[in-house]
DNA sequence: TGTTAATAACTGACTGGTCAGTTATAAAAG
DNA sequence: CTTTTATAACTGACCAGTCAGTTATTAACA
């Protein structure tokens, strides 16, 4: 009933929109991401996310089933790289120990400060408790591996005698909390406190500390990293 | 319109409600508590919130404003008194700094791991980005008085020479970090791994860590902790 | 080459459910 | 019989997910 009124794009050319088949779940993931970022996973409003892909909530649901999913691809999307370059360093037998757990280090706070992947550990924090199948989620795809990474290159330099023998699950911890601390901070409090925190500086002393903390008993200081095997690692900015 | 139904509690005793004007704030406030931790600041229904205090909805807003308040009042309960204690620790001249900050470092998570204080850590997090006015409360009545205090130490230690001259506010960071992973992996991971984290091994090779990296250069390795000092600290158990 | 039929892509109004905060009413206390 | 303390029903706002209908594109046919 009623007239079907016909007006709208009436005279012009552009068309109200386009079918994009092929471009739209990587441009939906990549709103999604944002939109999560900025206000969490329950907070987050799937019209925002639509909005900023350019297209309605309805056809969001033609490319995703859920929410749920739909955070699951913007997560592999935003961690999964990352993963892969730090297994990829580690894999290298040539380069020292130390070496290696730096430029892991160097790289995921490079990564969590500069990409919007360094907001996922913070977001996973928040909402684990209250969606515990995200919760395995991130536990199964990110933590287990990440952890079976570091653990790697602590007994390797253990067993070479690079490391005195430390207990690795419990050192793993020390070794990614003070990153962890930095991309939870940098959604969280950099605002509050009105200063950007000192990254470089943090990153440095931590680096610093591993060292001491790491070394064999006997050792005498070694110097900090010299030029020797600075392969290709995180970022190094100006 | 309609008749104003009398039924009720008619015959018997039991009235439907006592006064308590004095006892309710705590009651809520611990209720309150309770059911942040459980689902955060955003997700905890009031409605909840009131049941478990034993009264209704409308009767938690005799006594709080707003849930933005009540959040507040869980948090000064639950956090105030534990800042307190670390304030006293280091006001102890006699005490070696080191001392100090393993007492501290131990005394904090020992409660985390306990006390339901634990979990405002992690709620803060969460939360800090969506409730900025929480955000900015929280910074200012905890973050800030926590790292005073752990500046306070290391500075004082670096001058009397226990500690090498390491760059302080970055130092704090690194000294607090694993204690905050472990708080926010007890109520996010935890139950997703299926087992309990060592809490106490992770402890132990902090401090162990701590020890070595904040050593002056020229030390010789100083045993682990000894009987010394060991004042009242966090909590021993068995 | 132009016309039309078929369909895949897309839209946005709607539903059902949740929850913070309000208020009319009434029981206890004094 | 007035004041204080409490209740429970109510309001208004919000949002994930659905679906009936609309539009761009493609294929078939003239």
């Amino acid at each position: 009933m009623s007239v079907p009124k016909d007006e709208g794009q009436g005279n012009g050319a552009a068309p109200r929109w386009r079918r994009r088949k092929d471009a739209r779940p990587d441009e939906i993931v990549e709103a999604a991401l944002e939109v999560f970022a900025r206000r969490g996973f329950a907070a987050a409003r799937l019209e925002d996310v639509a909005a900023r892909a350019g297209i309605s909530k309805g056809t969001l649901y033609l490319y995703f089933p859920n929410k749920e999913e739909l955070f699951k691809a913007a997560v592999r999307t935003a961690i999964v790289p990352g993963i892969a370059a730090g297994e990829r360093l580690a894999a290298d037998p040539a380069t020292p120990s130390l070496e290696v757990l730096r430029s892991i280090v160097g790289g995921i706070a490079a990564r969590m400060m500069t990409s919007p992947a360094g907001v996922i550990p913070k977001l996973m924090i928040a909402e684990a408790g209250n969606f515990p199948e995200l919760a395995r989620f991130y536990f199964d795809e990110v933590i287990r591996r990440g952890f079976a990474l570091l653990s790697s290159v602590l007994e390797h330099g253990i067993a070479r005698g690079e490391f005195r023998p430390v207990p690795v699950a419990a050192t793993v911890r020390l070794v990614i909390a003070p990153v962890l601390l930095m991309a939870v901070w940098r959604t969280s409090f950099e605002a509050v406190e009105g200063k950007p925190q000192d990254v470089d500086g943090i990153v440095a002393a931590h680096l610093d500390a591993m060292g001491r903390s790491l070394a064999p008993d006997g050792a005498e200081r070694r110097p900090a990293s010299g030029g020797a095997a600075r392969t290709r690692a995180g970022g190094d900015p100006p």
